[in-house]
DNA sequence: CAAGAATTGTGAAAATTTGCACAGGTCAAA
DNA sequence: TTTGACCTGTGCAAATTTTCACAATTCTTG
């Protein structure tokens, strides 16, 4: 069974009872359908119909293939309804992932749109490792820190995070709250593990503050916010969790240059679907009422 | 969805989950896949595949159209084994047709037939119309008198009918039995209503019997048989049907110029097909034994 | 009975599809 | 890091398919 549209023509054929019918509702040339069933009688070895002047009626195995093809047009054709809805539609599962520590900013807008968009699966991925647009495995995905440049990917500004600099009572209670930044040095610090990060607070963080006195590395963000939360030191935390947590005070005020930008990615093939789209849509006019 | 092909393009794609594997699987050219996928999603409007270097990874539409065209593959080779085994067993009906006046010598033919292929469900058409095989109405067709000629069939020879010239015993205790060949114009006959009948008995019963002499006449051959067992005059039969009845006596000894040619006519379409050669040859070996 | 409409069938030209060669990328292992 | 294997993607030539034009036949209709 090589060819499917030979079939398809046969089809066509035995519906129709006549070559020229045929060829008219498939909008091709007689000719060609006539060696359509011509080409697939021959490799079957099979006549499928009986010709004569006054068209082709099928013989047992053009009747046999009748059927068969009638089920498979009928199922393309709601495969198509399915498919071009699909497209047009917002349905089906929205695959968002970022990583872990913008959770608390996605995940209230996440379940807003699902509760706008009842059709809709959301799965919000967070891991360790990056999940790959270009596999599939998102439609969204939320980075933070310098553009990505991937190929493939589409990438659009966010918003910038604010991020704040803020101990805990407990900290404060035990080593006082730091006079101006010059006062900072001698203070306690949670800091990234990494030297390399690139995220401008890190940098900002590597300039001011020796290296000795971030005392609590690690390479979870979360986890730098559960150390600040026990005292363990001064450090970094988005500028919502700050606010929302009364147990966390801003030694001083945000800078500008601290803020990460965020941005929306997502996969060229993806990029255009009504889903994504609407979902993107939605993330924009939440994210209005972000900036205070 | 107008091409069927790229439907089963893309199945294999997404089953080998890389074009150069679908390719090789189908047995053409990577480049002719790829262009088979865009031209599908082209028309579709909506992606089937999200590519990357690694290979083609489904959509949500394109694992829709895999688990489709998996179940259309199916029913297509399933309906390939049907119809290839159709070409070759015997099976499925087997349509004959013949004038009625044939049905004696084919009926108990046929039923030997269909008791040696249990599989196969004889249809024996007979009737005042003959059956057509262009049209597909029979696979076989018994016909008597002048080689039939039309196109598309293919005739052979079968069997040459002996026919009698009988009366009935009432007739010939009314009428006593003629005394050779110059007494029949002196009897009654039983003849067929069409004076341009070419039946070679026909011709001969025209040539030496006055018409004025066939005092029964008829369309149907039955009719007529029956008309020649009430007394009504003398006729012709089928050499069998002489023999059996015993109410019959042959007037005058048979002559093979009466006896009228029966030939075989298939379809060409159907010719080659095993259920007609194995019906045709089942009734060659069975006609050896009508010739006494 | 004859004319007309509809059908199948076939050779040659036109158009489309396919194959080829090569470019460019990614990934994994040496 | 570099090499090799494997993948996608694209311009261009070749091959196949489709169309066109016409012939031949059959059935219908006036």
């Amino acid at each position: 069974m090589d060819s499917w549209d030979e079939i398809k023509t046969a089809f066509h054929v035995a519906r129709a009872g006549t070559v020229s019918g045929a060829a008219e509702t498939l909008g091709v040339h007689h000719a060609t359908v006539i060696r359509h069933i011509d080409a697939l009688e021959g490799r079957l070895g099979v006549k499928l119909f009986q010709r004569h002047a006054r068209g082709y009626t099928p013989t047992e195995a053009g009747t046999d293939l009748l059927q068969v093809a009638e089920t498979t047009d009928d199922q393309f054709s709601q495969l198509e309804g399915r498919i071009k809805g699909l497209g047009q539609g917002v349905s089906g599962d929205l695959v968002v992932t970022s990583l872990g520590n913008l959770g608390g900013l996605l995940v209230p807008v996440l379940a807003a749109y699902q509760v706008e968009n009842p059709d809709v699966r959301v799965r919000f991925l967070t891991g360790d490792r990056l999940f790959r647009l270009e596999y599939g495995e998102a439609h969204v995905a939320i980075r933070a820190g310098a553009m990505p440049e991937e190929p493939d990917n589409v990438v659009q500004p966010f918003v910038s995070q604010r991020m704040a600099l803020v101990a805990s009572k407990t900290y404060i209670e035990r080593r006082g709250l730091p006079q101006g930044e010059d006062d900072l040095i001698n203070h306690d610090f949670v800091g990234h593990d990494n030297d390399d990060s690139r995220a401008p607070f890190n940098r900002w963080l590597r300039e001011f503050v020796p290296s000795e006195r971030i005392l609590f590395r690690a390479t979870d963000s979360r986890v730098m916010r559960e150390a600040i939360l026990a005292g363990a030191g001064i450090g970094f935390v988005p500028g919502l969790d700050a606010e929302k947590n009364d147990d966390l005070v801003e030694v001083i005020g945000s800078k500008d240059s601290w803020s990460a930008p965020l941005w929306l990615v997502t996969h060229v093939d993806l990029h255009r679907t009504a889903k994504v789209q609407s979902f993107l849509s939605f993330l924009k006019s939440q994210a209005e009422g972000w900036r205070p």
